[in-house]
DNA sequence: ACTAACACTACTAAATAGATAGAGATTAAG
DNA sequence: CTTAATCTCTATCTATTTAGTAGTGTTAGT
């Protein structure tokens, strides 16, 4: 499962997304429109401000946007800035490899190989999914990304 | 990421794998040579034999052993035991399937959306891949399960 | 200066993970 | 039939993580 604070975190830059150029919303306004408590909703939005994924203003008038564009966002960033690695095993992970306590031969570990087919799968899908994307017409994201 | 307990669940089941016809093995046996803390395997090997996967004989000479074929024991079986359900999403599980905490429209959830492709593709790889398909020859294991 | 907004740090409660402890039940062997 | 080996079961424990709350500080528009 994928923590609620991800859940936030997608949904929050989902209402973004939908945003005109250069129009802001404040943190209330997607606090009270997409069910995430305020204060929390500040925290992850910070989060993603610090990783370079959205922009705020401060000060009256102020509010969060987007800093790329919502074709640049891949859901697996996001995932990995809020939850940490995407693989199963730390010893799948790129972002953080850890060797699995215990094991010896990591080439010959089944274990290993049954999990890094699941990890394969989900970043393909993950890394190449975008907010856009997900806004997009539902056709269009079921035609195969690879061609 | 899967639990320590998965991964020790997966260790013990290959080890059980591996027995000839008739042979037992110790809880003892397995802990140590697979680097599992002994009383914690106790519990999941207990808990892996309340859900019919394997069988023990108790008193001296007794231990471990599979009660279903190596080949009928599925990764995603053995996973939704020991860690709950596989779908990153509580309304994505078939198994204890719930409404995300302030979704009011499951149908349009852009998120729903792209979660459950990864829940297929995980769900394709667990659900078709067994104990004896994680020990058996390696290249055996590539080919493609659906001709 | 006032006020509306974000920024930051610290704290807390509940759940989960990862065990450990110890008494009980069963069985093989002497 | 007694002993020792082995699984069975329930309870407990500690550390970490999750999900959130609180409060103070900083910035900017009017």
């Amino acid at each position: 499962m994928i923590s609620q604070k991800a859940q936030y975190a997608f949904r929050a830059l989902l209402a973004l997304a939908r945003l005109d150029d250069d129009e802001v919303s404040m943190i209330s306004d997607i606090a009270s429109s997409q069910n995430i408590p305020k204060k929390f909703l500040e925290q992850i939005l910070l989060d993603l401000k610090r990783h370079g994924i959205v922009q705020s203003r401060r000060g009256k008038m102020g509010g969060y946007l987007l800093l790329k564009g919502a074709n640049e966002i891949t859901f697996g960033e996001v995932l990995r800035i809020i939850d940490g690695p995407i693989a199963p095993l730390p010893c799948l992970s790129k972002m953080a490899y850890r060797k699995c306590d215990g094991c010896d031969d990591e080439e010959a570990c089944e274990i290993r190989k049954v999990f890094a087919k699941v990890t394969d799968a989900t970043r393909k899908i993950l890394d190449n999914t975008t907010i856009a994307d997900a806004i997009a017409d539902p056709e269009k994201a079921d035609i195969p990304l690879i061609a």
